[in-house]
DNA sequence: ATGGCGTGTCAACGCTCGTTGGCCTACAGT
DNA sequence: ACTGTAGGCCAACGAGCGTTGACACGCCAT
């Protein structure tokens, strides 16, 4: 509507060209780092606009003049670019191990990744845009490294399972164990685990074991 | 499918004469599996007593005498017993492919564990309850199996970041490759992966590639 | 019959939420 | 100096929530 959705870009972007730097460039920054604080620690109905609004330093109003409402806001806020590698330039048997890493630093970075996933759980249009992601950025490097497209799908329908389930542990429900493992350890266990669901061969239907 | 257990779990072991059996029985259970069915669907914020007592065919006000509060009626509704078998008597090559299998069969039976994950994921009390049964239900059977405490620990954390990453993507986010695959698809598939878990040597540090 | 208890309804409370509209202030363009 | 506009605050709204207390019915033992 007011396109304004723009000026958030310039966070991670830092598009140079013409960009007229409005006085509440930084107002919107800040309600945007709010929001993603908020979304992360407490899921999108709990995290009320009034928090958020504090939080940033300004009164709530604020918040939907510049994203309309808080559906507006949510989806400003976890705007999210995977910036997922070209596994072209990746020596095919080090994939698991990068896009774990990769993974890690990612979800560490900021707040995004753990807002999206806990508001995924129990939100439709978080959910949504879970699944977009998924398709738009994971899927088609498990495409670039199967022929097959259905293949390719499940394949990475596996590796999300389990890079979800773990950051779904350590960062959401923070299991104590997945809480202390340290990056390397973490590695060293899901990487041949991704390997083998992006790259391995298919796992033999059961060789008739009835007895 | 029995709504006896639902009541309460107090009285229904072997077959007391005096079956102190109450007509409110029914309503309790009736409360019970609506709560488990909103709380799956919506998590615990968007499951309103008023609508869960709306599919329950009764009166809100009924729901708090039964249950004290919204937060009694969560832990009511979860209270949940994985039923791990005894590995003890399962051949131990073949103790991955009948977690996932166990696992997919519990999960399938009701709402009850998908209601878990996701309240788990926006609230701290079902977090805490997941944390709870990992800790009592899933990390014995680990313990049972290595002999360190804490590479058991660990060991039993990875196990559960892929299943619980799994039935993220199938039953909570529905991501479609997830969903389709078949239960058969998933044990060839993940069986591997928490049999290496849970009974696989642990991996080598990288062998040195710094450069 | 009668009184108590178990089961249930109904109406209302206090609260918080997302959202709205009016008003104030600083300042840039004329 | 005047005025339009962007940036901001404030007070209020309607709705929905969890929760409460009073009350109504039907059953049993008295």
């Amino acid at each position: 509507m007011d396109g304004a959705e723009a000026a958030q870009g310039e966070e991670q972007r830092g598009d140079p060209p013409e960009a007229p730097r409005r006085r509440s460039d930084e107002t919107r920054a800040a309600i945007l780092r709010a929001a993603r604080d908020r979304f992360a620690a407490d899921g999108y109905e709990r995290a009320t606009i009034r928090l958020i609004a504090r939080e940033a330093g300004i009164d709530p109003s604020m918040v939907m003049r510049y994203y309309g409402n808080k559906s507006g806001l949510f989806a400003a806020a976890v705007e999210f670019d995977l910036k997922m590698p070209d596994v072209y330039y990746i020596p095919r048997r080090h994939v698991g191990a990068m896009l774990v890493r990769h993974f890690l630093s990612r979800w560490e970075q900021d707040e995004t990744l753990t807002a999206l996933l806990r508001v995924g759980a129990t939100n439709p249009e978080g959910a949504e845009e879970m699944r977009r992601i998924f398709r738009t950025q994971l899927r088609p490097l498990a495409d670039e490294l199967s022929p097959d497209a259905e293949e390719a799908a499940t394949r990475s329908a596996l590796a999300a399972s389990q890079i979800l389930g773990m950051a779904l542990c350590r960062y959401v429900l923070q299991l104590p164990p997945a809480v202390d493992m340290s990056h390397e350890e973490i590695v060293r266990w899901l990487g041949p685990t991704i390997q083998r669901y992006l790259t391995g061969d298919a796992p033999p239907p059961p060789p008739d074991e009835a007895g």
